[in-house]
RNA sequence: GCCGGGAUCGGCUAGUGGUUAGGCUGGCGGCCUGUGGAGCCGCCGAGGUGGGUUCGAAUCCCACUCCCGGCCCCA
């Protein structure tokens, strides 16, 4: 048995057309918001990754030395290689530069539900759009994606900018900043308060426990509790952030099938974000489908120009496997020669179909009692017979397997009768 | 990295130390000349890998590999 690596996978039909109609979607949705297309190299120097990914990725990247002795990692994610790219080439395009891909990451971690060792992002970055215009743009592409894929979801948005304010007020470096923010993420509320008591007085750890709990759909309510808690701290400057996060809410038009979930104990191991940080979730898959975050100092960091960037990405694995519905796919016909002096006729008549965009399989061998026992079996909704009537007038028999109907008909008329009968 | 549960024809499975490793489904061919889902017949096809115990291992033991699920984290 020729074995497969752990936790990759050999995607097949019918997983596979699910697959690509996710990536086909988001494609289109994120074209029509002015994106464009970028390809990236799958492996990058470790260091690209390494400083500003965050422990929880670095740990799990996969990194080797070439046979020249460079160390390399293939991408765990795709940010960091579109801050690199922007750098190289494209600091002097006008702004904002929008660019999406679909590329394929890796991390080394041990498999489970929904989480493999080589799994397929599909993201957009929109370098050079400041808030609160790349949010909106942001969460509006990620809504209108998942209305048009047919998912209803919950966003989770939470803002590192608030803490990074309260955090930086009370001088804390920037690694313990980075712990602190995985504590919080994993609501360890002890490791938090046990790292934060260093730097601040009681009362403000008080402070911090009542923030992080500050979580639910009433955006407005939510928002109003976070001003009297921060005002009875006397962070009171800090408020216009929380308006901010109340105003981008209330921006939003989202369809009917999104909803907001505003939870400020929520961070992520990313380490380069800045602000609004958000995570999509689906009520029929306990993982996050799709996450993303504004990160304003990151291409500044890699040494490019000061330059605010947002970004997001879905898992298009998790995605195909949160949809709940078979994708329809155009509806296949199959063309059989009655006999093997026919197949050069079918042959023609199979380039005239495709060349009005039907989906033509040819049948060279069985002969028709087999060929139409075969497309019961793969559910082809038609069978067409090419016959000595086809090469006399042109004319085929086309059948209806579900109806169990038949036509004598002009190849010319096939179309109408197939339209609107797609199948699964 | 840790913790559970697994692995027999392509798919589903039977088999608890001696079986030509059985069945169902599938694929291919036939009964059957240009008309399908049935039936019958034939063929194809298997114990993850490596060790060990034994006269003898799919079966017992060990290790590894991979799968499924959980911790943790995320996409």
């Amino acid at each position: 048995m020729l074995r497969k690596v752990k936790g990759v996978r050999d995607i097949l039909p019918p997983e596979s057309i699910k697959f690509t109609y996710v990536i086909e979607k988001f494609r289109k949705i994120v074209s029509r918001f002015g994106y464009e297309e970028i390809i990236t190299p799958t492996l990058e120097y470790f260091e690209l990754f390494e400083k500003k990914s965050g422990v929880e990725i670095s740990k799990t990247m996969y990194v080797f030395k070439d046979k020249k002795g460079l160390i390399l990692a293939l991408r765990p994610e795709v940010t960091p290689s579109i801050a690199r790219i922007y750098i190289n080439y494209l600091k002097s395009s006008p702004l904002p530069v929008r660019l999406f891909y679909v590329a394929n990451c890796f991390r080394y971690e041990e498999p489970q539900r929904a989480r493999y060792r080589e799994f397929w992002q599909a993201g957009v970055e929109c370098i050079g759009l400041k808030e609160p215009y790349g949010e909106l743009e942001t969460l509006t592409m990620v809504d209108t994606l998942m209305n048009e894929l047919k998912i209803p979801v919950s966003i989770r948005i939470g803002d590192m900018a608030i803490w990074r304010s309260i955090f930086d007020y009370y001088l804390i470096p920037d690694e313990k900043q980075q712990l602190l923010f995985t504590a919080l993420d994993k609501g360890d509320n002890e490791t938090f308060t046990n790292l934060v008591q260093e730097y601040v007085p009681p009362k403000a750890i008080n402070m911090f426990q009542r923030l992080m709990q500050i979580k639910g759909s009433n955006v407005s309510s939510l928002c109003a509790e976070c001003r009297r808690i921060l005002s009875d701290y006397g962070f009171s400057e800090i408020e216009g952030r929380i308006d901010f996060i109340e105003e981008l809410s209330l921006s939003l038009k989202l369809s009917r099938n999104s909803r907001i979930i505003l939870d400020m104990g929520f961070a992520r191991g990313l380490a380069y974000y800045t602000g609004i940080i958000f995570e999509v979730y689906s009520s029929n898959l306990d993982v996050a489908i799709g996450g993303g975050g504004r990160y304003d100092s990151l291409i500044e960091v890699f040494g490019g120009p000061p330059t605010p960037a947002i970004g997001f990405a879905i898992g298009v694995d998790r995605v195909s496997m949160a949809l709940n519905y078979d994708v329809k796919t155009s509806p296949r016909i199959l063309l059989v020669p009655v006999k093997p002096e026919y197949i050069s006729a079918a042959l023609n008549a199979q380039v005239i179909l495709a060349r009005k965009g039907m989906c033509t399989e040819l049948e060279y061998k069985r002969d028709l009692r087999k060929a139409l026992k075969y497309a019961n079996n793969r559910d082809i909704p038609f069978v067409a017979i090419i016959g000595s009537e086809f090469v006399s007038e042109g004319k085929v028999t086309i059948k209806d397997m579900m109806r169990r109907t038949q036509h004598v008909i002009s190849l010319e008329k096939i179309a109408d009768i197939v339209a609107g009968q797609g199948s699964s």
